[in-house]
RNA sequence: GGCAACGUAGCUCAGUGGUUAGAGCGGGCGCUUCAUAAGCGCUAGGUCACAGGUUCGAGUCCUGUCGUUGCCA
């Protein structure tokens, strides 16, 4: 029976490249998952978009003296690219300065202050009498009350690390006038979080399946009290409030932005001429939503989303959060500040988006921080995807080459290894499809693998390429055997590499959508004597070369 | 300073109170040669950071110490 399945896949700021840590994190899990269902049958809408708001975006806009939307806009075409190259396959990859966002959110707004969840009270925030406007904490600078170290910002200093409230700065001033801000009240509105806390605490309670991490997280995070937090701000950027006397106010980006999930899934309904088909994925009590972000992003997701979505009172709540832990680069944490990262878009201008996923599948973060090296990549790549899958692929056609005429050959007495080795294609199947569901998706990448190793396995002890000469039936029996457990990996590695599954699909001689085959395998899928299309190396080899210039290029 | 997480083979990482702690890669030895020098077998390599405690039994639970990291003040 078809499931409904929605992946919401956390949203990018639009101020800078997507790095590996955010593809490892983030956007491959998403990906592997929704590919996963989607063959299974089951109706998928996964969605996503750029997160063009924040203070993040109107810096990096000013710095480059530019408007916030030339800055989005060239963002989000480059994730678009990329996510095209690399192949993750958003239902709709949006973003939050879109009409139908506006809408969306501003209605979720004033449903909200109708209720009572949102009230508005004073607070105090720095202002700068020069420009006649309110500062967010990364307009304002100074000196580090912990370390004495010039510039911190208002939010952060860069030099010792620590998070800072604006106005424990020591001789503040407005980043971009230099003048001395003063401290002054100001109106905001606020959603009442204290209101939700203990409908919350019960929730989560009950998320037996949730990863411990993001569980024990979110727990102590609500026991250590929820305040209520402001959710507008001074600015202009950002989306205006709903009602009338508040013109210079904005709604900030942590209410807003989690919002996108429900207005890119509308706008996904419009788009597809079923203006109410998102309804399914979020009022159906059977279809279930499934949120990928980093660690950073879970209270947001676990937290802030789900009261605004109790305040509401129609929405499904998050069915699991699979937050990820962190991608290190060789060591040390992602900066894009320090510019320790390695560029998706530089990335998939040399190397092959299937490579990646492999070896980010391969060491994803789902329990702890992992690693990535470029000497790693190239090992795994070399002698884990090239040497087991590859070559398996690759000597396996070669022999159905030159001694089958390239036909797929008709099987004779199957021996108890072969009826083993295909067994063992059945246990593949139904174990990979176990973990994927449950997130597992490094075991899952871990069980496929071993399959291609039995295979390895099995042609060593059945030695093919002497049977031709001595026992042409047992060689035939053989290489289609083979070439069975090879078309069951094409459909276990199609959520991981389906650039690499694409091409053996038809390199198999089938002329369908891969997708037409469903999570399915069986040995009568292949036809003998249909012709065999073999037309190269499935993977490239890596030079060792590349770990030294990319090294260099890091390091610069 | 407070809180939390982590510390397991040369490397990257699994490990649910229960045989003799695992995998992949790397190392050593051998076999094979269809294949992208790929594949297969065998093998070496661990005081599970350290010290206590609970338990019939601890890598796993508790306390402390050291180290690393993150979050908060």
């Amino acid at each position: 029976m078809s499931e409904k399945i929605l992946v919401a896949v956390a949203w990018p700021y639009a101020n800078g490249s997507i790095h590996l840590g955010q593809v490892a994190g983030v956007y491959l899990p998403a990906d592997i998952f929704a590919r996963y269902h989607r063959i299974k049958g089951n109706e998928v809408l996964m969605v996503s978009g750029s997160d063009s708001h924040g203070t993040p975006v109107t810096l990096t806009a000013e710095q480059k003296g530019v408007t916030p939307e030339e800055i989005t806009k060239g963002f989000q075409d480059e994730f678009l690219d990329n996510w095209k190259r690399l192949g993750i396959t958003f239902d709709l990859f949006t973003s939050t300065h879109t009409d139908n966002h506006f809408k969306v959110v501003q209605d979720i707004f004033l449903d909200l202050l109708n209720k009572g969840y949102i009230y508005k009270a004073p607070m105090n925030q720095p202002f700068c009498e020069n420009e006649n406007r309110f500062l967010a904490d990364r307009y304002v600078e100074g000196i580090c009350p912990e370390c004495n170290s010039t510039g911190a910002r208002g939010d952060q200093c860069d030099n010792c690390g620590k998070t800072l409230d604006p106005k424990d700065l020591i001789n503040m001033i407005c980043r971009t006038c230099s003048n001395e801000p003063i401290i002054k009240e100001t109106e905001h509105f606020f959603l009442k979080l204290t209101y939700f806390e203990s409908v919350l605490s019960k929730w989560v309670e009950k998320q037996t399946h949730w990863r411990p991490n993001v569980k024990n997280f979110t727990q102590s995070f609500i026991e250590n009290g929820l305040n209520d937090r402001a959710i507008t701000r001074d600015i202009e950027w950002g989306i205006p409030l709903p009602i009338d006397g508040y013109p210079t106010k904005r709604i900030y980006v942590w209410f807003e932005a989690v919002l996108g999930y429900i207005s890119a899934s509308k706008q996904w309904a419009k788009d597809r001429g079923e203006p109410d088909s998102w309804i399914d994925f979020w009022q159906d009590n059977k279809s279930k939503s499934f949120y990928f972000m980093g660690k950073d992003n879970i209270p947001f997701h676990s937290v802030i989303l789900p009261s605004i979505l109790i305040g509401c009172g129609k929405f499904n709540l998050p069915y699991d959060i699979p937050a990820n832990e962190y991608l290190n680069l060789q060591g040390l944490k992602f900066s894009t500040s320090r510019d320790w990262a390695v560029w998706l878009p530089k990335y998939l201008d040399k190397y092959s988006p299937d490579a990646l996923r492999y070896v980010l599948s391969a060491s994803m973060p789902e329990t702890s921080d992992t690693d990535f090296s470029w000497k790693e990549f190239v090992r795994r790549n070399n002698d884990e995807l090239v040497a087991t899958y590859g070559n398996l692929v690759n000597r396996v056609l070669n022999i159905v080459n030159k001694n089958f005429d390239s036909n797929i050959p008709s099987p004779y007495k199957l021996d108890i290894k072969s009826k083993d080795l295909l067994n063992e294609c059945n246990v593949a199947m139904i174990q990979v499809s176990e973990h994927i569901e449950s997130c597992q998706f490094r075991l899952a990448l871990q069980k496929s693998f071993k399959l291609a190793q039995l295979a390895n396995k099995y042609l060593e002890h059945k030695a093919p390429w002497k049977a031709v000469k001595s026992n042409l039936e047992d060689a035939a029996t053989t290489i289609w055997v083979s070439l069975s457990v090879i078309n069951c990996l094409k459909i276990l590695f199609y959520p991981f590499l389906p650039h690499t599954s694409t091409k053996l699909h038809s390199m198999l001689g089938f002329e369908d959508d891969i997708l037409s085959l469903k999570w399915e395998w069986n040995d009568s899928q292949l036809i003998p004597g249909t012709k065999i299309l073999f037309s190269g190396h499935l993977f490239d080899k890596l030079d060792e070369s590349v770990i030294e210039d990319e090294n260099m290029s890091i390091n610069k």
